[in-house]
DNA sequence: CGTTATGTTGACATTAATCAAGCACGGTGG
DNA sequence: CCACCGTGCTTGATTAATGTCAACATAACG
């Protein structure tokens, strides 16, 4: 199977001594670590390095990026306190990871923390949940670059950073990224980022009072302009009559 | 904290019972399930349905697809035998899946797999790395689909469906979806797909005896046109070989 | 202050989307 | 068996959007 099988304890060992000493949640695994600091620009560590720790954000923002073989950047995602990092690595990690402003964190050992998470089901419950979120996250990602307007792409981005942790949507958004980075992360170029912030801006829709941040002037504008994603207002009826070939054998049969 | 933490007993209810049957791994759950069959473009559950269920695809392909506000589609994953659908444990299915070519799957109940797994250690383990899996999954979409011409996405699409579930390349590669699959997946038009492939069968590059299939006459140029992605280059040997569970694909969340 | 990174704007080129027509194949019914 | 559709696919002409190249503006930094 994959390396981190080892570090598991048989499941009858681990039964005796569950629960010796409880855990709240994942938080508190990193609340004894010691705070490191990391300045803009620098790298927390590589693609392709040994994925030997997970790390926990407390402040301040960070990117994640793959580098392509003829040079290109694409950016996969930025990290916000309560966010871990390293979670959901094999062996090696997949991407760089980079502060975007300076940054705070903390450091756990890989191996412990999967002793940690085998040993407390609570803690696999928090992991399970944070793994379904960064795959949520991955999906929207691949849904905000499938096909949108570069204004679409620019209206959903400002939402998605408009909201904090606990999803409440604020009007002045913070941007403490650099265009190019809003550019790998959308999938565009500066020029396009940028002249599609000044339509915005123009348009009345967001203000640009400082380069890194924009207020939102008409939140519902800017909505209706991200349109048909995020958000789950499935509409139950009328996608259903999809199916126009005839149903054949259904059911639990055979 | 969800949904699925009401149906995890306590962790020292599960202590003592654990292991009393073990069960080999994920799949065993589904293999004294009965097949259900499922026509080309039958619905097998709908995005915003509850989740009640997780399936396990023995025979044919299916398409993941997210439906936007204003009715544009988005695929977000094509399903092979082998993979998994639904593990993703929040109260609904984050997307529709549909059969592409006939179908067989077995199902079963969520509430009693995430019991399972919560019970026997090894398959927590195969579930987090099928979950680790289809994260790479996810951003690997994402990173075909940021910034890449339409002749890269084609490449790097024809490579990823010609590869089988054991990482092998193929050179004859099998489409079983539309062109409209494969637009909405790569985020382009059906013009522009046909376009493409008839450009890098005019080239030389690929041949298309048939409508549902390509032959790669020129791996290697087709390599070089898919050009720096599909990252695991940059890791010396170990890497094609790390994974022998195919991705998960997670019908939950939002 | 001068120098460098970052961001904006303009002119132009290129790509892919759009609109539109026609082809190829499979199925149906005469 | 063949004519007729319907669907999926291809191809062409045109348009709209974004990328590219380049100049300049502004903020950041020593």
């Amino acid at each position: 199977m994959n390396a981190q099988v080892v570090s598991m304890q048989d499941a009858r060992t681990r039964a005796t001594c569950s629960q010796a000493f409880p855990v709240a949640d994942l938080s508190s695994l990193f609340a004894r670590q010691p705070v490191e600091r990391f300045a803009p620009a620098q790298a927390v560590f590589w693609q392709g390095d040994e994925a030997t720790h997970i790390f926990e954000v407390t402040v301040g923002m960070l990117r994640a990026l793959r580098l392509l073989g003829d040079g290109r950047r694409i950016i996969v995602g930025f990290l916000r306190p309560g966010d871990l990092l390293g979670v959901s690595l094999k062996e090696r990690y997949l991407y760089t990871v980079e502060a975007v402003s300076s940054v705070e964190l903390r450091r756990f050992p890989r191996r412990r923390f999967e002793d940690e998470v085998a040993r407390h089901s609570n803690l696999q419950q928090q992991l399970f949940s944070r793994l379904r979120d960064e795959m949520t996250a991955a999906q929207d990602q691949a849904v905000l670059l499938s096909r949108r307007s570069a204004e679409e792409k620019l209206a959903n981005f400002f939402l998605l950073m408009g909201q904090n942790q606990n999803c409440k949507q604020t009007s002045i958004v913070d941007l403490p990224m650099t265009r190019l980075d809003i550019a790998d992360y959308l999938g565009m170029t500066i020029e396009t980022v940028s002249r599609t912030i000044t339509k915005l801006a123009n348009s009345g829709v967001i203000a640009t009072p400082e380069r890194r941040s924009v207020t939102v002037l008409k939140m519902e504008t800017l909505r209706s302009l991200a349109d048909g994603d995020e958000s789950d207002y499935w509409t139950p009826s009328p996608y259903r009559v999809r199916s126009m070939h005839p149903p054949v054998f259904e059911g639990g049969g055979a």
